[in-house]
DNA sequence: ACGTGCACTTGACATAGGACAGGAAATGGA
DNA sequence: TCCATTTCCTGTCCTATGTCAAGTGCACGT
């Protein structure tokens, strides 16, 4: 296991020289995540930033009646963490959760603060990850406010089908927003179509 | 009308010594914007920043039904625009409107690029600037799953009074996430307790 | 190969919340 | 000042979704 997913995954995001690179991958460790492990518990302060070599993690809290809700999937070379509690150094409100075994590059907030200072490229790098994931979260609220469940399910597991594959139909259901036994009526009428 | 309160702003998020905070405001510009007026319309990129030093800003879109959803509220020192449209340069998919009569401090794209070229302490500004507004974010989708429409309501108009003033009960309903009948039912039911 | 437990589907039923419409009160323009 | 418009409240009705329960099929461990 070498990083050069790692070290693509942030040339994409904001190119430069392959020894920067080096430089800003340094500090990032490998994991080993068990299938059903937790990677953060809602409560504790989110330490750790991960990018996803291997595997598929989810995010999940709980709403009001205490259904369990997913908030967020992070399939494959994606970048997971609280991002919330990670900056602002405050109690997490979610549980992120490995749903398959995963392996995953991390680094601790305080690398990160420590490379964030030594590395301008790194702080940068820093700043257009935030706007992509503030991008996909805004993106995200606009389309459960303008598409139907079933269109979101179908973008879903069209830019994601690894998802359909490996993830239990009632966490996909939870993070569209509606209960399994609506999704399996929605895959039901998607099938006569 | 002087760029005073803007400084202190920036100097909340970021401390800096006051030659360059007065060099970070310094592409800032005043404008004026009239109840009702558009700040941006959906279809357009978002251009420009604001700062606002008088009024109240609101966003909103429509959802699937054609109705109309307000998606936030930019209270008076709050900084507004669609991040999303600006830093992505894609065609907004909201409305930027003024609830009242409004004075800002705007920012160009351009200037602002030119800036975080040129000035380090802007950069990091722009980066917790982001952080922040991703939490502002992240907090109003969990708050939706974990708190009653009653609890957000009340919450509101605790932390901006100013907004229940001057804002129309059905664009807050819109924000809440309900009709405004069932608003107007929940004030009922607050008055009775 | 047998049993236990998930994952998923489906039907019957209940209900929270929205749509709609009517009316009172407040606001604003001429 | 008066009329038009908008805001807000409230009653009735209705429907989209969720809850519950039952049943099938599959996977896994022993």
């Amino acid at each position: 296991m070498n990083k050069d997913s790692l070290i693509q995954f942030i040339q994409k995001i904001l190119p430069m020289n392959p020894s920067r690179a080096a430089q800003v991958v340094e500090k990032f460790k490998p994991m080993k995540i068990e299938k059903n492990s937790y990677v953060l518990k809602a409560g504790t302060v989110c330490n750790e930033s991960h990018f996803i070599e291997t595997g598929i993690i989810r995010s999940y809290t709980y709403d009001l009646d205490g259904n369990e809700v997913t908030t967020a999937f992070y399939p494959t070379n994606t970048y997971s963490s609280d991002l919330l509690s990670f900056f602002k150094r405050t109690p997490a409100k979610e549980y992120i959760q490995a749903i398959t075994d995963c392996e995953t590059w991390y680094i601790t907030y305080e690398d990160m603060q420590a490379s964030f200072h030594a590395i301008p490229e790194f702080r940068e790098f820093g700043r257009l990850n935030i706007v992509n994931q503030y991008s996909i979260l805004k993106e995200r609220m606009l389309s459960n406010l303008q598409e139907t469940a079933e269109k979101r399910y179908n973008d879903l597991i069209h830019s994601h089908p690894e998802i359909l594959q490996q993830v239990p139909l009632k966490y996909i259901a939870s993070y569209l927003g509606i209960a399994d036994t609506s999704l399996s009526r929605i895959r039901k009428e998607t099938v006569k179509k």
